[in-house]
DNA sequence: CAACGTAGCTAATGCGTATTAGCGAAGAAA
DNA sequence: TTTCTTCGCTAATACGCATTAGCTACGTTG
């Protein structure tokens, strides 16, 4: 290591020039208030020399002493940046960015978090929340009882995805997936089919309970049965089952299901959509190939990590007007996996 | 912002248990060696203290203390998060991020550099570098200035990828590009190829330099004829000249360049590699596809971005034995690009 | 000419922790 | 008794920054 490891402090800077370092500080805030005055002189004096030495505020000094940093901490439940998930949590991280430098913040990844039991927690001995002014929180599915702490602790904090109240209304910019899904449910009823299957989990995290209750609700209203369908079984036997109850359209919860239920009706000698059709409720959360376009929703990724930082922002400075929920339409996609059904 | 009370702080514990703060430290850091003692009882006291009030340590004032805050700045010559599709630079930084987590630190996307000239810098009013311990730099060509920069004031960085010395001897971690280019060249002769044609830079970022220096050492080796194709030209113009020459193997420094070349054969009527051997030295930094797999070696990019990590936090505690200059070895595939020349 | 402003700065302090020199008491050695 | 140890602890300080009270020098005003 090459000698003097010490970083440039405002100490430094103010013996550079002459002055003292709150002077420094003064000048570095931009504080010219009517409370405070820097001579226009002096304060260019010490600017060049904090940019010939590149100097930056300490962020931790900085948050300790004045409790902010401008910086943001993003954390994932799972790797930001993921080898398995494809490029699912990509466009939330673009808008988090976009965001994040328009408002002139830093992103810190809490990486630090350590995983234990097969998760990534947010509390554990030395975690490094504090030190952002504020956190997004990324995830399928957010641990309740960590939620539930963020908040009582009164952690600024926003959920990337709706979550249930935990013990407090948890902020959020999710997906109106309920909508959405509902939406879908029209289309398909629109097209004429009356036997519709949702194939997925539909309960556990937010984003299927919703995408199962828009469907349920749109069912309900046009009078017709729901029928759910699990996905602990393999697609050969899930197509068996669709075609024994007479199903012509399937909502699919999870795009790669989709995708598999197609291969296999094809392998089968059935057409999708003429024999079956496929209706996608997201995007692809795992990476997978099919040269189909699925009809469906897109979530408005990017356009979520956008308004999280807002929302966040927002937080923290108390801006009164700011709405912490909000739900973002999914835009409808027009594929080639829904037509009427054979009579 | 309910965060508004007080947090509990080593100084309420002491007040609480009757010792001074500096003993509830003591306790918290389990300091008991020769040159610190703490009465067994006192230290029970401290504790149940700490765990009845769920004392945590803060830890921003843990890091200010400790002179360095953990945080890994990651510097990237493109946008951290790029919205194009098969990303290059991803692999890295899952290696970087997986790295950082097992070591506890977390990273700072330094995304907010201003482009100039069409990429972006470094040092400039407002570089966020210090705020950071250290700092990995990721691209394929650093400035040399900027470089020389870092290594001239000391900072404490590691590049992933080689990089030749910048007034100094530069941290990184890199791909023996080299050994690997010379490892495809043997390939190829040992199929029997004699006409070997390199195709790309061959020089400008060391990347290129070394593949083209193995390219070169290996056919010197065999006491045959190199051959160098610039990539300025069409691909079909290209394809002529290769035919023309009699060149049997081509050696691609850009994998797209290589699909290229491969549509424009077949499009001739040619055959790949019965016609044209084509080797592609490293996974593709564009988004392409093609349907070969292209015979040629892997960039061990997740690793390097691991070690980077490894490489820079050695440096930054200091660790004597750290090598800071390392070279992974590629790995070859086995593709179907490759065969005998038709003689 | 005294009283008073005002512009432009600095000294001092606090944020919450880690670290170290050193102090008082008690016991051991002489 | 005196001196030396050892134990158990505390006071003081540093870390780098932001903030505020207040000081000095230089007008201005009545």
């Amino acid at each position: 290591m090459t000698g003097s490891r010490r970083r440039v402090t405002q100490q430094d800077i103010a013996r550079m020039t002459g002055v003292s370092q709150a002077t420094v500080s003064l000048v570095l805030n931009g504080r010219d208030d009517g409370s405070v005055r820097i001579a226009p002189e002096t304060r260019e004096r010490v600017l060049s020399a904090i940019r010939s030495t590149g100097y930056v505020a300490d962020p931790v000094a900085r948050r300790l002493a004045a409790r902010h940093n401008r910086i943001l901490g993003v954390f994932t439940y799972e790797p930001v940046f993921p080898a398995g998930t494809g490029d699912f949590y990509h466009p939330f991280l673009v808008g988090i960015e976009e965001s994040a430098e328009r408002l002139g913040c830093d992103l810190l990844l809490l990486t630090s978090a350590p995983v234990t039991d097969g998760r990534r927690r947010i509390f554990h001995d030395d975690n490094r929340l504090r030190l952002a002014d504020g956190c997004v929180l990324l995830g399928r599915s957010l641990d309740r009882d960590e939620l539930g702490r963020l908040v009582a602790e009164g952690h600024p904090f926003v959920s990337v995805g709706r979550r249930d109240d935990a013990g407090g209304p948890v902020p959020y910019v999710g997906a109106d997936y309920a909508t959405a899904t509902a939406d879908m449910v029209r289309r398909a009823l629109d097209a004429g089919h009356t036997r519709l299957a949702y194939l997925g989990q539909g309960g556990g995290p937010e984003s299927h309970t919703d995408r199962f209750a828009g469907y349920r609700t749109a069912l309900d209203a046009a009078g017709l049965p729901t029928r759910h369908e699990p996905t602990d079984r393999s697609p050969t036997d899930l197509l068996d089952a669709l075609l024994a109850a007479g199903v012509t359209a399937v909502m699919v919860e999870e795009y790669a299901d989709g995708v598999a239920l197609a291969t296999v009706a094809a392998e089968r000698g059935l057409t999708v959509p003429a024999d079956l059709s496929i209706l996608a409720l997201g995007d692809p959360t795992r990476p997978t190939t099919s040269d189909l376009e699925f009809t469906g929703f897109r979530i408005p990724r990017r356009e979520m990590g956008w308004q999280a930082v807002e929302v966040l922002t927002g937080l923290l400075a108390g801006v009164p007007g700011t709405a912490t929920q909000r739900l973002l339409p999914c835009q409808p996609v027009d594929g080639v996996t829904l037509l009427p059904p054979r009579h």
